[in-house]
RNA sequence: UGGGGCGUCGCCAAGCUGGUCUAAGGCACCGGAUUUUGAUUCCGGCAUUCCUAGGUUCGAAUCCUAGCGCCCCAGCCA
């Protein structure tokens, strides 16, 4: 950890509260090695909220030579899906190549659980609740009331443990009864005021099938499992620091009575991720699929893991992002252009670079032969040589980009205008000599010695250079142009939709892009693309300090 | 209102066993150099100030006290 180095700032892994607490915890002995886990509910699909949280485990878990679990929280039928389970592996899959594919169920321990639940009873710990809903929360009191104790509360531990028996066995409604801890109806944390610890729900659960009618809350499930799988450090987001004490409080109990060995899991709490302009709510999301916004979770629009993946977005600019904005407590918005500048800095750098033009403006050299045609050589990265050469080519007709061409120049405008020279990349350099209105096509001449690698190439300096096709050979595609789903900056309640977050483009593409198998490219001059179904997506655009002049 | 957190540049974020802090780094922004992408790269600028007010100290972003502001908790959700 070269945190003071300024030149590796990017790459070096910087302080954070959470590494500290491993280091203190590694150097005292406490632990060995570490272990982590990321627990995702099967409710929905992953999304860049949870990337953060996923690396932070993952790598946290491989900087410190430990390992670390995915663990599905599948304890509410209810809500939970096998499709879930599937994407949710998938996008972990993807986001952490050194992560093997397993995946280990909270439902695998039900029988475990149920046993701890046994033992707090009879040690006299838990006792089985059978006040209706309302009144347990009239009961609970409020921030500046206590709760008051349950008129079930002293039931005797034989008592409750056949009632306990009797709740799984199905012999009772759902919601007749409810086990508690038995804690404090005083406490001044709500959490502790005897927290629910099973709740009889008749649910099919997508694992156990109809083996079980009572389930265990999170509150309850969440400390358990992690001590099952050894976790050392359980990260999670700082709503559930008010829970800490329970889960100490369990855990606890669990090892006075035997059920669970030293080291005990700690939880500790970091900040989640908030991007402006992106919207992580489970519920949102899963409306904007219902209402068909948006086509399906893996939308390129959406903020989901299977929609930036689509959508082009890259592990690794996923993990710079995760490095670069560090984790605190500080309950912050992370500005978008920090997550599109780690996804840029990475396709720079793995991109090949091709001509597209997304709205086309044809272009006449009038003094190039009619039939003539050339091959113009250029290279696939202008930094990386190893990455290759490839040849575009060029004839008299041409497309060119509708705004490379200005018939009365703005000022500081550096392109074609009648009148002004610029270079056609990797070609000739070329001199406007009219525009005509009504064909609306652009004529130039070109000037034979300033082809590009030849000697004469530089014989004219030209400002402006601007990429092209050339028509007689283009290839026809189809563009997609994504911008943000949402108009707000912060869009935490309800959704208020840019209508233009989707544009379609007949593009003209150079040939080469045909037979391109490419995971990334470049449009030189445009963005950075993925080749998706039957045409490309835009991933990102370049900067472009032009466009941030003339705003 | 009781409890739990958090307050360092427009946005993140180091720093927090007090001095090397007239406070790192990134994003954004503003210059300028290089450039056959108005891209990349490079160089420079960008908090005498660390929520506020007192205090301790030779010395405080770092310690103490009192305020102020924001977030979370009253599901048989997670």
């Amino acid at each position: 950890m070269n945190a003071k180095n300024p030149k590796n700032q990017d790459v070096a892994s910087h302080s954070h509260f959470i590494r500290r607490r491993i280091e203190a915890d590694l150097a005292s002995g406490r632990v060995k090695a570490i272990k982590t886990r990321f627990p995702p509910e099967p409710n929905g699909y992953l999304h860049l909220g949870h990337a953060k949280s996923i690396l932070l485990n993952f790598g946290l878990a491989k900087e410190y030579g430990g390992t670390c679990n995915l663990r599905f929280d599948d304890t509410n039928p209810e809500r939970e899906e096998q499709e879930y389970v599937d994407s949710i592996i998938e996008s972990v899959k993807w986001l952490v190549p050194e992560f093997d594919g397993k995946a280990l169920y909270a439902s695998d321990y039900f029988d475990f659980m149920y046993q701890c639940a046994e033992y707090l009873v009879t040690s006299g710990n838990a006792y089985v609740d059978s006040q209706s809903a309302e009144d347990m929360k009239r009961n609970r009191g409020d921030f500046t009331r206590p709760g008051v104790d349950s008129p079930y509360r002293s039931r005797s531990p034989e008592e409750n443990l056949s009632l306990l028996r009797e709740m799984r066995e199905g012999k009772h409604a759902d919601g007749a009864h409810v086990l508690r801890a038995r804690i404090s109806m005083a406490s001044p944390n709500i959490n502790m005021r005897d927290p629910a610890l099973y709740r009889i729900k008749r649910a099919t659960h997508h694992r156990t099938g109809d083996r079980w009618c009572i389930y265990p809350m999170y509150t309850y499930a969440h400390p358990i499992e992690d001590a099952v799988e050894k976790i050392t450090h359980s990260l999670c987001t700082l709503e559930f620091e008010d829970q800490r004490p329970f889960y100490d409080w369990l855990l606890n109990k669990l090892a006075d009575g035997g059920l669970l060995q030293h080291p005990l899991p700690q939880q500790i709490e970091f900040a989640r991720l908030q991007l402006t302009h992106v919207m992580l709510s489970k519920r949102l999301l899963i409306k904007l699929v219902e209402d068909k916004v948006v086509d399906g979770w893996d939308d390129p629009r959406m903020p989901t893991l299977a929609g930036a993946r689509r959508r082009g977005y890259t592990p690794e600019g996923f993990r710079r992002f995760a490095e670069r904005i560090g984790v605190s407590k500080e309950n912050s918005w992370i500005d978008y252009s920090v997550f599109e500048d780690c996804m840029r800095q990475h396709l720079d750098e793995v991109a090949q670079r091709r001509f597209a033009v997304l709205d086309p403006l044809k272009l006449v050299i009038e003094n190039y032969p009619e039939g003539q045609e050339e091959l113009m050589e250029a290279p696939n990265h202008p930094k990386k040589p190893q990455m290759g050469k490839r040849t575009i080519p060029f004839s008299r007709e041409l497309w060119i980009e509708r705004e490379d061409f200005q018939e009365l120049p703005e000022p500081k405008y550096f392109r074609l205008y009648p009148g002004n020279k610029v270079r056609l990349r990797f070609g000739y350099v070329i001199e406007c000599i009219g525009y005509d209105k009504v064909t609306n096509i652009v004529s130039a001449k070109y000037l034979p010695e300033t082809k590009s690698g030849t000697s004469g190439a530089d014989s004219i300096q030209v400002k402006g250079n601007i990429h092209w096709v050339s028509v007689r050979h283009a290839r026809d595609a189809e563009i997609r142009i994504y911008d943000r789903l949402f108009k707000t900056e912060k869009p935490e309640g309800q959704y208020d939709l840019n209508a233009d977050s989707l544009k379609k483009l007949r593009a003209r593409l150079e040939p080469s892009l045909e037979n391109a198998d490419m995971q990334a490219v470049q449009f030189e001059r445009h963005g950075y693309f993925i080749s998706d179904r039957d045409g490309f997506s835009r991933t990102v655009t370049l900067r472009d300090s032009w466009a941030t002049a003339t705003r």
